[in-house]
DNA sequence: GATGAATGAGTATTCATTCAT
DNA sequence: GATGAATGAATACTCATTCAT
């Protein structure tokens, strides 16, 4: 091509109603898409054609493949936002009846989400550096979040572990377990795994 | 591109040695390249780059591209394998110890393989099912031994837990956790993770 | 696109005949459509139809439509060279003569060439300007030479004017007189318009 | 893109004032746009962008793309018009004393429009001929003026040259040097350039 | 007069793979 | 064993233009 000028940010935002339905529309189907056969491998054909809204249309309401992406991270990191907040709000009283409610909850929104966090695991990669570091700034707010929680059962004397942050970071983790692992994860039911896993990480940070 | 898994018989190769040794030199330049790049990102052009190998000639070793990335998984899970070995004629009485021990070395081995582990939950989808059966079947030889150390340990009353299936696959994944989370991590040296793992895990089985 | 690396220079260059012969068939053609259509007006879905060369074949030959371009205004600058050896070694004693020599050479090559001329001065904006600069070196080494004439036939007083490179100059920019003109030259043919050239300009530079 | 000059009649246009001032604006960027970026690298687009008009607006007050190049075109030739009427209410009675300054004002008029200039040279094949044709048509009335100025010198024996109708053309096409060899030319001052001009085609027709 | 949404054909370029030598 | 050339389908993305409101 005969590059004179990028020029970017030549296309309209609008904010209407419409526009945005249909934006979500495509980060739906794409999302879908991209779960199934991976980011890389789903052409934007595809995705014009899942939706139904023609390819060049398409990019009337995104800018790239990569904004999709993009969308998608942001989306799936809603639910999560939405489980941060109620966390907050609940303030349990007992630390141990807390934790169990939060690894519970936790442990249900990563069934729930599970091909979405495989999919945050698989192509975080395909993000550029900006985009994922907002990704990364919320999740730590999560594990912050289950620091204190940690931090209150030591000062209780009713918790005993090393080091908060690493276990806060462990539980996380393991919301993910079944999300990365279910392949080997079936015979157990949703309701014996949670039930295993609460069991798990109670025990390991009783006194 | 959008094709889904040609799955044709592998093409039976020659036991030549030099067959042998150029065959390796391209799965461990594809790796590099996998891990930096992504699979679906890094082109035959790159690979015959970097091996030198001329492109047509590549043909000439390995079958697809697809049968890199699985010689590429075959050939990450073989540490894994000798791990697995290593743990089996280790056979140490105290089945404390000995998940210690095994906790340990997987850790180590994960800390060293991080790339290669991030490489296999990424790409793991674009593998045909066949062979991903493979890899998996490995992976499932691995828990039972882990589970078998777990059940020693009951019997002997030195572990309690419900389910060693379940247990044996939590500490598994585990092995995934500085690969999948180092971002989170990198305030904690090697010796530090491993032994906060090793003190949770143990503490989690202990009766 | 997922950017990772551009990692240029994959290309192989091969110095083969048959390699050449079909670059040249490629550039000799895209002149020709070019020259009908402009540059960015022509495809390269048409150039492989004009050479026969399917269109990602025609990649293995050329890196881009730019280098294309380039390689047109290479081969235009050819016998534009040779033009120029051939005075250099000409070296008639009398100014005027060899002034006289230079400019109906000069503008016979512009006849003969008078479409290749016209698109140099029409895509010259396309090219980078690295590659613009080359053509540019090459076509003040004409200049020089013409400077050098004008100055000897100033120097045996039978030439008179104001600024030698500004004549040069003048001169060489007339060559492209009829490539720039022609569809208000038709009515002269070639011998009429080269001695009403040639008698124009002897006239301005004689004392 | 590919398509040959659809060549249908220009839309009848409103001669609504607000209407004509849209224009002219659509116009003026555009022309800005074309002479830094090239006809075929601008996009409507980014007139849109320029202008300020919604793209589908820009619609109602041109027919295409095309018409903007060719109003483009027409609105360079008015002030060419303007030098070609004033010349005409001159009438100075000296042929020398005429052409001198004629010749001044072209050579001006050419430094003034030198980027509007290139751009001509540049476009103007991709003007469907019908268009072309009238642009072309009124440079030739411009010529025809000169040739007259030529002619009256003859008869007044203070001119001598060969062809009156060729000479003419050649002082045009002169007035285009500054424009298209301003690459090699930035050494001199535009007083100096003019000077030089006006001295070389005195000489070459002076008796 | 203006806008948002649609359309369909087009762009340059890259891909994995194969074949004849 | 190696190489140059070929193939055909795919890629993300852009274009000028139109239409219904």
């Amino acid at each position: 091509m005969t590059k004179t000028a990028p020029d970017k940010e030549l296309k309209p935002k609008r904010n209407n109603d419409l526009f945005q339905k249909r934006q979500m529309q495509i980060v739906n189907k794409a999302t879908k898409l991209f779960m199934k056969k991976g980011y890389a491998q789903t052409s934007m054909r595809e995705i014009s054609k899942a939706t139904g809204i023609d390819i060049s249309n398409l990019y009337y309401f995104i800018e790239s493949k990569e904004e999709i992406l993009f969308r998608v991270f942001e989306m799936l990191h809603r639910p999560e936002i939405e489980l941060f907040e109620k966390q907050r709000t609940m303030c349990i009283a007992d630390p141990i009846e807390h934790l169990r409610t939060v690894i519970r909850e936790l442990f249900n929104f990563g069934y729930d989400y599970r091909q979405e966090i495989l999919l945050l695991y698989r192509e975080s990669n395909v993000l550029p550096k900006r985009l994922l570091k907002v990704i990364l700034a919320r999740e730590s707010l999560l594990i912050k979040q289950i620091e204190e929680i940690l931090n209150r059962g030591l000062e209780k004397k009713v918790f005993y572990f090393e080091d908060a942050s690493f276990t806060a970071n462990l539980i996380i983790f393991n919301l993910s377990l079944y999300p990365l692992r279910s392949w080997n994860l079936k015979k157990h039911s949703r309701e014996e795994l949670i039930n295993l896993l609460e069991k798990h990480f109670l025990k390991a940070v009783k006194i």
